[in-house]
DNA sequence: CACCAAAGGGTAAACGTTTACCCTTTTTCA
DNA sequence: TGAAAAAGGGTAAACGTTTACCCTTTGGTG
């Protein structure tokens, strides 16, 4: 591969000359410019980025951090980040994590090793402590969908509370006072946050979330069938049901209507994330939206001023979902 | 950030035994080993990538170019490359171009300025010359879902031809006669050639396809609807649809409901492509499962082995899709 | 015509590693 | 006991760039 002193010495002139022409740099003349440039393209030479991050210190380069390009909501999150990059014409680098503590650490050493300029990280399973020692070293590093106290600067999250309290409000305006609730049982704070919110809102209306109706599985498709099949076979009224996320949403919704239930005419069904699926599913869901993708973008811009590239705005880096209104909730008649 | 010089100071020792201890080389006695591993821990050392690349001409990572990763086709074709990387302990740089030819040339060479040791990239919109040239330059460069003769051993690519017939053949072998085709009208050749292999089935059993039941849009969930509108107006009895995606299935399936058919009982339709969603819609998709997450893979390990990596196996580069047989395509009664 | 500035371009150090080669100390074994 | 081999560790070049600093030529000004 064509280096800049291949390049050089074929053009007669020194690498400083070729590197301003590289570089659009000052203090070279038309025809040399010219010249260089052919030969460039003759040669098919590509300046080397690696040599160029060592010499800058600047990698032009942002990590993002996932368990899963494959689940939509990450791959919202990843092009919300990519957006940014592609903006400030830098690469994106992407390290996945399995869903282990250690997994998510390493990915998040591996992007360090890179130099990478900003690292968002989405990290459930990593310990405070651990998560903000290495705030503190990488000073590019933020944290999206968590909240630390101490280093809450660092932190761009979603305020899951609220989310249920939402949830609990729109149905019960709708008339709805048996609800059943379709959760997450994954072992982390999003899914008794959402449900603390919501009991909350039902409590104060001097209501009682049944608890025969609150079910937990994995937070996908086939959880959510497993939980509508658990609560259906207590056999217990109810007219609506608040889900963790979409897809739990929409393996419930498939589980009523192969039970002879109509949804939303006989059981209105409330999703959470709105992700693409829910425009796509029959009925078109009824969701909060996680405006994630906004999120990120904002995490990377974030990341980006933390290092001083960019002036930090004073956005709020507390979101809230908002609801979305589609087909799968209607009022109580 | 600390060096290995910082550490080599601080610990009283040569930076090649640094070096030796950071890639557990021999010649470094145990103490001398714990003593150095203790202070890089203590001073936060983290090798730095750029240099080790640098020197060793090695960047331990794998390039990915797709048109964007919020798309489930494309973020499985990522995956694949990503669970190649993840095995191969390197890291994943992906780099998204736009629908246009210069974007896709921009993308690639981004990551070749990276110095990926090798590069998989989803490339419609380039002509085959530049791709020629390209491939010539770049040792790692692998194209995925395209052919090209000159550089066959260079492609992983669907036979789409093939595809198609496999439709054909299933629907008539039901009993359909009157097939609608829903396709894309992105100037590529995968539409055409879908529809040139279900063609030359229909026509081989003396049939022949309507062409008034033939719409293209762009190929979404809403370019579905509108074909499926179109269709619908023109009034002509139909059976069965063959949709160019998963997405446009969809699509015309809450039209086709929308306008009183019921999906299968009164319409089959067929997809491609096997994308998550589809089995989230209701009724499930009968579809072609396009295997692109093994395609994927198998470009990455092409690409590293062109590199002299890993031995090549010779699996055929051409892939053929597979009926999936679910709930949205009957027999005709 | 002398002087100076501007324009064009070269030299070499530095970025943070790896590794071939060399040197010293310790161990092994005849 | 002595020599050779093994073990442990150091020196310095090299990877491909950028950039501060320096030098030479040209042209303009008084």
């Amino acid at each position: 591969m064509a280096t800049i002193k291949d390049v050089a010495k074929a053009a007669g002139v020194s690498i400083a000359t070729v590197s301003r022409v590289v570089n659009n740099g000052p203090k070279v003349g038309e025809k040399t410019r010219q010249h260089v440039l052919n030969l460039m393209a003759e040669m098919g030479y590509t300046p080397n980025a690696n040599a160029r991050a060592l010499v800058t210190q600047k990698s032009r380069t942002l990590g993002v951090v996932i368990p899963d390009i494959t689940d939509p909501f990450f791959a919202s999150l990843a092009n919300g980040v990519e957006q940014v990059a592609r903006e400030q014409n830098m690469q994106l680098l992407l390290s996945t994590s399995k869903l282990t503590a250690e997994s998510e650490l390493e990915a998040i050493q591996l992007l360090e090793q890179q130099r990478c300029e900003t690292i968002v990280a989405h990290s459930k399973l990593l310990d405070d402590k651990t998560l903000i020692e290495l705030c503190q070293r990488i000073p590019g590093l933020i944290l999206i969908d968590r909240y630390i106290e101490t280093i809450s600067a660092r932190c761009i999250w979603l305020d899951n509370i609220e989310g249920g309290k939402i949830a609990a409000r729109h149905l019960l305006s709708l008339g709805h006072h048996s609800i059943a609730c379709i959760n997450s049982h994954y072992q982390i704070d999003d899914p008794k946050l959402r449900l603390k919110g919501f009991n909350s809102i039902i409590n104060a209306s001097k209501l009682t979330l049944n608890e025969q109706l609150v079910e937990s599985n994995e937070p996908t498709l086939k959880g959510g069938e497993l939980c509508a099949q658990a609560i259906l076979a207590r056999e217990l009224p109810f007219t609506a049901v608040f889900a963790y996320n979409d897809a739990m949403a929409i393996g419930a919704i498939s589980v009523f209507e192969d039970n002879g239930f109509r949804v939303p005419e006989d059981i209105s069904v409330l999703g959470f994330d709105d992700v693409l699926l829910s425009q796509y599913s029959r009925p078109k869901l009824t969701t909060l939206n996680y405006p994630i993708n906004n999120m990120a973008r904002h995490a990377a811009f974030l990341a980006l001023s933390t290092q001083g590239h960019t002036l930090t705005d004073n956005t709020p880096q507390k979101y809230l979902p908002s609801l979305i209104k589609r087909n799968s909730v209607v009022p109580l008649v």
